[in-house]
DNA sequence: ACCTGAACACCGTTCAAGT
DNA sequence: ACCTGAACACCGTTCAAGT
């Protein structure tokens, strides 16, 4: 809502009416969003250097000055969504009562942050990580780091806050690829359209599957994840740990 | 070691020297053992239509006579590769003494089958399956079908055995994605190099990692996939259904 | 019937050149 | 300093044309 008079002397540069009003610098951040955006609109197979160009303003070559390459954009996207649990209200860094409500309260946060990017959460579930040691999708060393601590800090052996945050992982990684994949997301290296015919044609060989169908097709994810959730916090805590980590 | 001399007679049609031996007539089944093939040896980026066409001495406009699409592809390279688990002798389709037991048999039969084809499993895992109540890894309808009725046979509701398949189901793919991502396998979108730097130097700010890192390395994945297997079989069986399924 | 050549609309990435 | 144009070596896919 600028008066536009204040550049109308003679010989003034007037801002071009063409540009783009989303003219801000080029950052790295600004890129990450913008990919983080473009994928949450389109899903991922949408992402390419030129296109995020485009969204941009701007030639794709010009990203290259603040990512290096496509991978490290997309390690970049994994890192401004795993970031947001840090924002999540619900998610405390460490345990504020009991290691079993901390624990529950990330792993939900984790799955918030799933279900809000589905088309993103692939990559966060499955980018080759860091380390060989660190497993997705709680894949940030500053995270581990708290996990950890967390664990101890309500009496866990060191023994056995690790076995917590492997069995933790692949909780996490199984339930929701599991839930995504449901959805239609494809979770998977290559894009495609959502789930063809239901195939009721195709269970004509298939007595049992065509009598339990309606009952699989329900889904109770949210109980799904609660159930196992809790099986796995009754069989950690202290004192359970029986994989040796030396 | 056929006799040469067979064909030396003026006038006969003599094999072209040149020809290529893979000369087979291109199928579809032929193409898509091509595919494994390649993904085995070279990864799952390598696997384009074009690189496919070449390794069968064709042009890749050929391959559609016979694949629709590279989606199409990948579905079909995904059915190949859990076909295999018809043919492990370990394995049975039904069980034959208890239900653990046959449980425990296609678990380790779908784990071999992912370190066999470890850049192929992330397909097996990901693709959109052809129906929403479908669950990687047991994608095959025929799988589903006669896991439902070996629990069945075994006493199980239907309940119970639905219950059962998705929690196998969850228990599988968080493992074996976690394990192949530990091997340094890209299970995710894009093909990349394999772990950098293990980030020893990454580890100043995080006294925790830097201190229990030797131990977060060590694998022991064998004995946490039979931990986990032999957990969830305590949690599974006849009665112990909790999820409604109507 | 089966395969190819040429073409189209894309990719990621580089580098010299423009401003 | 920051961005672009042109170029290179690729993609998936189509279609008319060759044999």
């Amino acid at each position: 809502m600028a008066d536009p008079r204040r550049d109308d002397r003679a010989g003034g540069t007037i801002e071009p009416i063409g540009e783009r009003a989303d003219r801000a610098p080029l950052t790295r951040d600004r890129i990450l969003r913008s990919a983080v955006a473009l994928i949450d609109a389109e899903g991922l197979h949408q992402l390419s250097m030129r296109r995020l160009g485009r969204e941009l303003g701007v030639e794709a070559m010009a990203l290259y000055r603040y990512v290096p390459s496509r991978s490290d954009l997309l390690d970049g996207v994994v890192e401004t969504v795993v970031d947001e649990l840090y924002a999540d209200p619900e998610v405390h860094l460490l345990p504020q009562h009991s290691w079993q409500e901390y624990v529950i309260r990330l792993a939900h946060g984790v799955r918030r942050m799933a279900l809000a990017h589905p088309e993103a959460f692939p990559l966060v579930a499955t980018r080759p990580p860091a380390a060989p040691w660190v497993r997705p999708p709680l894949r940030s060393l500053r995270w581990i780091e708290s996990f950890l601590q967390g664990l101890l800090s309500q009496g866990f052996s060191r023994a056995d806050a690790v076995h917590a945050y492997r069995a933790f992982s692949s909780f996490l990684l199984g339930h929701l690829l599991l839930e995504l994949s449901a959805l239609g997301v494809d979770t998977g290296p290559v894009e495609e359209e959502a789930h063809p015919t239901p195939g009721v044609e195709l269970l004509a060989d298939y007595p049992l599957l065509a009598e339990l169908a309606p009952g699989l097709a329900e889904f109770h994810f949210d109980a799904e994840f609660d159930e196992a959730l809790h099986n796995l916090l009754d069989r950690l805590g202290p004192g359970t740990g029986d994989v040796p980590t030396d």
